[in-house]
DNA sequence: ACCGCCGGGTGCC
DNA sequence: ACCGCCGGGTGCC
């Protein structure tokens, strides 16, 4: 990878040499073409405005491509123009020339471009007066760091920015709040799409399985949308022409029809998929459905399942060594089933898959394709085909970006080209820009169909799902237990104490969580917390050192695999590390709080302290595995478990084909369990997030089958995959500890209580009578807000109510 | 292009 | 006449 970008370097020198004829001026393009090739492409996210000014488009008669008022336009660098090597090309959103930047201009241009010191973007705000030259507004965005250098480049040339009316546009102000603000606003971006899709359509003859309503309301929708007439987003008929609100750009042609979209449903998908390729006419040419290999075998299942036994439907799995490439013979299938690293190993190696014009393709689980730079999303983007379908449950994996690979292969224009979705969308979305978001929502939309089971089709609810009971069991400690831990309680709530004295709780955030982490274990079972119990307050900063200190509260804080996050972006931490005011981040997101300070010292989003890239410390690498203490010969139980083993002993007495989860956020308390379970012989699998994609399918697979010895019980981790997993086969879920955030708890409850559920679920929450728990339990709610509360402001008042909050937990 | 620029025609008022 | 001025030809990069 790394030498390829290098190549990419001396590509770009070798452009330059062609028409540099001063040997300085190489020697500079040289080591900036380098430094803008090896670091990371420009995005559009973090760059800021450096300022506008009017330019003059020249030669417009001896071309065809025409602007309206207000139009975007492209400025695309010509190095290779034998007039002049600074031409700097216009073209207006299709990708029509329009004209040339004029040459005294274009040679400034030329400089900032080439150098990737600035994206430089324009709008046409003015009709032309004649055919000859037009005013452009040209506006330049890039890093922070290369304003300057953009502004005397220019000057260098006699042109002027007008910096006036973008001040505070930078990236980094806020990063929390904004960050928070858009994690929002994404979740909500797929939720309520349901307007205006009514409608039911039959399966075709070929499907033996009865479609349920919400299966036909989509399999309508999806005809619909690859028959549809109507405009893509933004245009409207306006007049003869065909114009794009967004751009105003407009065509005298119809613009492309997107034929497909994005099923984000989070139920039922499958069949639905299935139906909908049948319901085609079979006659046509083929499509084409691409997936992860851990769900290959799932396709061959359900189609095996739904399609008619006397219906010769021609379906070819393409996937191994023998794999047939005749292009004649795959485009004669009715279906072909390849997965995604099957689709990029042949891409660009004569790929037959690439050579044919299908009817449909299909990206199954599309989320997979995120990164544009990976040769899986450039294999797919290369695919040839009249109708394209994404199905994904998330199609936003982490941020705005991972659409774009999607309405790419969409071919939604003209944001498949990325400068216009980045200029567009992305841009606008993740600087905050409310009419950007709006518009990211429109485009969502238009093309993006997701029920979820709540979802209701004309105040009616789309599916009916069978009861679901939730009870809270109080579970009594013993003697022993209730000494220990209202000893680590006593020494807790001193520690807490001391610190609410000297007014530094918030300063340490980590020592106050690892001191209810520890009450929390002890509360499940006391072994939990037995290596970790080497008292981090007994040392002194004589006896052991910061870093060794720092190491012990990041393990504290993490070990026993609760849900820690981030409180940068928000997610589980990746990468863990801890700053020397002892707060944990993922390193990346850390590091980019860092980079982005460039006038101050950067401080820790948490607790303003002052922070340095080189101060912060990460597990050494042999610490990362934790060594397998649970053996079964010291093994002892606990109260929680025993309450747990009654409830199971009790419900295999009453029916031996009952399935039950049993979730704990702690996965060495599911180690723990594993003991008692198999002395009372359940068969239990288990599903953490320590397991690869190929292993966790399996264990579904075997939990979920209806054979007589397949297995009663899943060990399942909270976090442990996504949305999505489903585990119907389940009627009972057992919730051991309470999760800070009662979200997890639900996701977790719906992998069972969900679309293809036909039992009553019943759902135990087991809560230690007079403990921590018990309190958790009143407060809790969206951890996410609890940071905003103590962290996303200065408001001292909401920091007091996140003290208020340790100080009800600890009963202080 | 109702411009700027170029270069030929021209030459007191 | 090695200038100024006039008016026609001309025109992206």
């Amino acid at each position: 990878m790394f030498s390829r970008r290098w190549r990419f370097g001396w590509d770009r020198y070798s452009e330059v040499d062609l028409f540099t004829d001063r040997h300085e001026t190489n020697t500079e393009s040289l080591s900036q073409a380098i430094r803008a090739a090896v670091s990371e492409e420009p995005d559009a996210d973090g760059s800021v405005l450096f300022g506008q000014m009017q330019g003059t488009v020249v030669g417009l008669r001896y071309y065809t491509g025409v602007v309206n008022q207000g139009e975007m336009v492209a400025l695309v660098r010509q190095p290779q123009n034998p007039y002049d090597r600074n031409a700097v090309m216009v073209a207006n959103v299709y990708g029509s020339q329009v004209g040339h930047i004029k040459r005294e201009l274009a040679a400034a241009m030329a400089h900032v471009m080439d150098n990737n010191l600035a994206k430089v973007e324009g709008v046409v705000h003015s009709r032309t007066k004649n055919q000859f030259t037009m005013p452009v507004m040209l506006s330049f965005w890039g890093k922070e760091e290369n304003k300057d250098a953009v502004i005397q480049g220019l000057a260098r040339h006699g042109y002027k920015l007008n910096t006036d009316g973008n001040k505070g546009a930078g990236p980094h102000t806020h990063t929390h709040t904004r960050t928070h603000t858009l994690k929002n606003a994404f979740d909500n971006l797929f939720e309520g799409l349901m307007e205006s899709k009514e409608g039911e359509k039959e399966a075709a003859e070929a499907v033996s399985t009865p479609l349920l309503p919400h299966q036909k309301q989509a399999l309508s929708w999806m005809c619909a949308c690859e028959n549809k007439s109507e405009l893509p987003p933004f245009w409207e008929k306006r007049g003869e022409l065909y114009y794009n609100r967004l751009t105003c750009f407009s065509a005298k042609e119809v613009p492309e029809r997107v034929r497909g979209g994005i099923l984000a449903d989070d139920m039922g998908l499958v069949s639905v998929e299935t139906s909908s390729l049948s319901a085609e006419d079979l006659s046509a040419r083929a499509t084409l459905i691409i997936c992860p290999l851990s769900v290959l075998s799932n396709w061959l299942d359900q189609f095996e399942q739904h399609v008619r036994p006397n219906v010769k439907l021609n379906l070819y799995l393409y996937y191994g060594s023998e794999r047939n490439r005749s292009k004649k013979f795959l485009s004669s299938q009715d279906v072909v089933l390849t997965t995604y690293n099957v689709l990029s190993a042949d891409f660009g190696n004569k790929s037959p898959l690439h050579g044919i014009n299908w009817l449909r393709v299909v990206l199954d689980e599309g989320h997979v394709v995120r990164n544009p730079n990976t040769q899986m999303s450039k294999a797919v983007l290369d695919l040839k085909a009249q109708r394209r379908w994404i199905l994904s449950g998330t199609p936003i994996q982490n941020s705005v970006k991972d659409l774009w690979v999607l309405l790419a292969f969409l071919r939604l224009k003209p944001f498949d080209v990325k400068d216009w979705w980045n200029r567009v969308i992305q841009r606008p979305v993740t600087q905050g820009d409310r009419v950007g978001i709006q518009n990211l929502q429109t485009l969502v939309k238009c093309i993006t169909l997701r029920r979820t089971k709540t979802s209701e089709v004309n105040g009616r609810p789309l599916v009916s799902l069978p009861e679901k009971v939730v009870c809270v069991e109080q579970v009594k400690l013993t003697q022993e237990e209730r000494e220990q831990y209202e000893l680590a309680r006593t020494e807790g709530r001193n520690t807490i104490r001391r610190y609410m004295a000297e007014g530094t709780v918030l300063r340490n955030y980590a020592d106050v969580l690892a001191i209810l982490m520890r009450l929390r274990q002890l509360c499940c079972h006391p072994d939990l917390l037995a290596k970790i119990s080497s008292d981090l307050g007994t040392y002194s900063d004589d006896e052991i050192s910061l870093r060794e200190r720092l190491i012990e509260k990041l393990r504290l804080v993490l070990a026993s695999g609760s849900d820690e996050e981030c409180s940068v972006c928000l997610d589980s931490v990746r990468l863990p590390v801890i700053t020397h005011c002892a707060h944990v981040y993922c390193r990346p997101c850390i590091a980019q709080v860092i980079s982005t300070e460039k006038v101050h010292m950067a401080r820790c989003p948490l607790c303003r302290s002052e922070i340095k890239t080189n101060e912060l410390v990460e597990f050494p690498p042999e610490e990362m595995e934790e060594e397998d203490s649970a053996n079964s010969q010291n093994w002892r139980s606990s109260s929680k478990v025993d309450a747990l083993m009654g409830n199971l002993r009790r419900l295999q007495f009453e029916d031996r084909s009952i399935k039950s989860l049993v979730v704990s956020q702690f996965t060495r308390f599911l180690t723990i369990l594993e003991t008692p379970l198999r002395e009372h012989g359940f068969s239990f699998v288990r599903l953490d997030g320590t397991m690869s994609q190929k292993k966790r399918a399996q264990v579904i697979q075997e939990f979920q089958s209806s054979a007589p010895d397949s297995p009663v019980i899943m060990l399942l981790s909270l976090k442990a995959g996504g949305v999505g997993l489903n585990l119907t086969a389940a009627s009972h879920v057992f919730l051991m500890d309470p999760a800070w955030n009662p979200a997890a708890e639900e996701q977790c409850i719906d992998r069972c209580h969900r679309l293809g559920q036909t039992k009553k679920v019943v759902v135990t929450k087991f809560i230690v009578k007079d403990s921590v728990e018990e309190n958790m339990v009143q407060i809790q709610r969206q951890k996410q807000d609890l940071f905003e509360k103590a962290f996303g402001s200065k408001n001292a008042d909401k920091k007091t109510s996140r003290i208020d909050d340790i100080k009800a937990l600890m009963e202080l």
